[in-house]
DNA sequence: TCCGGCTGTTTGTCCTGGACAAATACGCCA
DNA sequence: TGGCGTATTTGTCCAGGACAAACAGCCGGA
């Protein structure tokens, strides 16, 4: 693999790779008849446990250059505080997709959402699947392709059960909620589960899909007079780009949108114009703590 | 703005900035206190334009440093040429964007499913939409966030409407249709519309969603024992880079799977073990032929 | 004991200018 | 007109240097 096949897929950009191996002797790549550098798939396995630890707090310096084993090891450590015993539900779903029985994982995920509810489906129920999917697939127990099964089924699930809510209860009012991803965020799994919450509370929700350039958000927040501008986060993006782009778009946005983001990417902070939602629970409370202010000074 | 914005907004990686400026004298970026380079506002859309016709062909060495009024010119003109009458449907749906109504656009959509069918949507008016709205954003006519919803409602309908045919007509049977796009290719839409025209002729279908890599589309292939592997490419992803992936894809998937390849790339061959369905109304005959095909050595 | 400010180190990202392979255009000949 | 060999264009890679922002560690005061 060359370096920008390893920045695509380890997420750790170019400068980055040089500047590790100049300065911890890691990644060692091979080098081709041009010179050029050649990653062998090991190392790149090994940049992404890396990636992982340093996302989580540790510093480079410290972790570059170890064996994957002690890589391994922190990583549990780590995982295993946050780790908990897998629910039923997961166990029914990785059973499923190492069977690749496509039917039986939509219909399974048809009736969690029946038998839970989608607000608890979509707060509590779903991340935990996607986590123990995601982690499943680290462990290297399932493939890119079940994973991209999984991704598939849910979404499907989750749309149409979005779908039903928004017939259901009362017409829609307002907050106006607009959903949207930085360009470099191609993962829609957060912002369903999010759309899925605000939609049970009754709140008129646009999504404006993935991968939207910060420019058009904005520009998007003033043709639909959005309220609240939710952005979702993977923890596959680096932290530094988040921050940047939401103080981006704060500058951007109409000042009477206000702007919420949420999703399993470390290191943000509440500011002036910005709300950091830390889980999906939240939302609800939130949208009501919204209504009171805007019903106040009227 | 600096480099690594400009990078996210146009999509023109650093190197390719910077080399840019060294050889065409422009983008002519400011500088900071510490020497780096800082984007104006209006370099930025012009480099959204260059970046759009070096897409459909232009060399750079031909356009890079000409004012805005000509790249505007030569924009129009590519568009111009392809451009045919819009139907009744393609001037509501772009009516609706214009005003940002999305939930007039969703409505709009789902009338049309109810009247015209799924199948005639999906092969005749769907396409057509797509491509007057991607007419009208390269005409300046749209935002990016515009297409982007239209994107969205346009797949929301069309899911539910492929939900609901899965559960009508006869029970689902072979071929086992297995769906996908490769890495470089984001776009959803053709896939879907496949998808429906599948689902229609009463074939079991299986999406592993956008950006799947080859080999794991593969091994999905023998995992799920695929008859049929339906690979959907837009005009975006280049001919070359679709040849040489079906081609690895060929040679990886087992003999039994066949693969269907379609969408807006031009330039794609039929091969031994590869076959190129030109529209998406090829699909019902097609899958009839395979039906006969499969029944006869029996 | 805890907290806030100060200092030294770590780390990511930017810089320049050079190099070359792959893609594309061009000229030539049949 | 169409196929083929050569010339040009173009994107991406390289090295090694620089510096600001983020961070850790220390210290003194409440």
């Amino acid at each position: 693999m060359n370096i920008a096949a390893v920045e695509r897929d380890s997420g750790l950009p170019k400068d980055t790779l040089r500047v590790w191996e100049r300065r911890y002797g890691f990644p060692a790549p091979l080098r081709d008849q041009h010179d050029e550098r050649l990653y062998p798939p090991e190392q790149v396995a090994t940049l992404r446990l890396l990636r992982r630890l340093v996302d989580v707090g540790y510093r480079p310096g410290k972790v570059v250059g170890l064996p994957d084993a002690d890589l391994t090891r922190l990583l549990e450590r780590v995982s295993g505080s946050a780790q908990q015993p897998l629910g039923a539900e997961a166990r029914e779903v990785l059973a499923l997709l190492g069977a690749s029985d496509a039917i039986g994982l939509r219909e399974a995920l048809g009736a969690m959402v029946l038998r839970v509810g989608l607000g608890d489906f979509a707060a509590n129920v779903g991340p935990g699947l996607a986590q123990a999917v995601g982690a499943a697939w680290s462990r290297g127990e399932l493939e890119i392709h079940q994973e991209h099964l999984f991704t598939e089924q849910f979404t499907n699930v989750l749309r149409g059960s979005i779908h039903m809510a928004q017939w259901a209860g009362a017409p829609r009012s307002r907050p106006r909620v607009l959903f949207g991803t930085f360009p470099q965020e191609p993962h829609a799994l957060g912002l369903l589960m999010a759309e899925a919450m605000f939609t049970l509370e009754g709140c008129l929700g646009i999504s404006l899909g993935v991968q939207t350039p910060i420019t058009e958000i904005a520009a998007a927040a003033r043709a639909h007079q959005a309220d609240i501008l939710a952005l979702s986060f993977s923890a596959m993006i680096p932290p530094s780009q988040a921050t940047a782009g939401l103080d981006e778009l704060r500058a951007l946005a109409p000042a009477t949108a206000e702007i919420w983001a949420g999703g399993a990417c470390p290191g943000l902070r509440d500011k002036p114009g910005l709300k950091i939602v830390r889980g999906l629970s939240e939302i609800a409370p939130a949208v009501r703590a919204w209504r009171a202010r805007a019903a106040e000074p009227a």
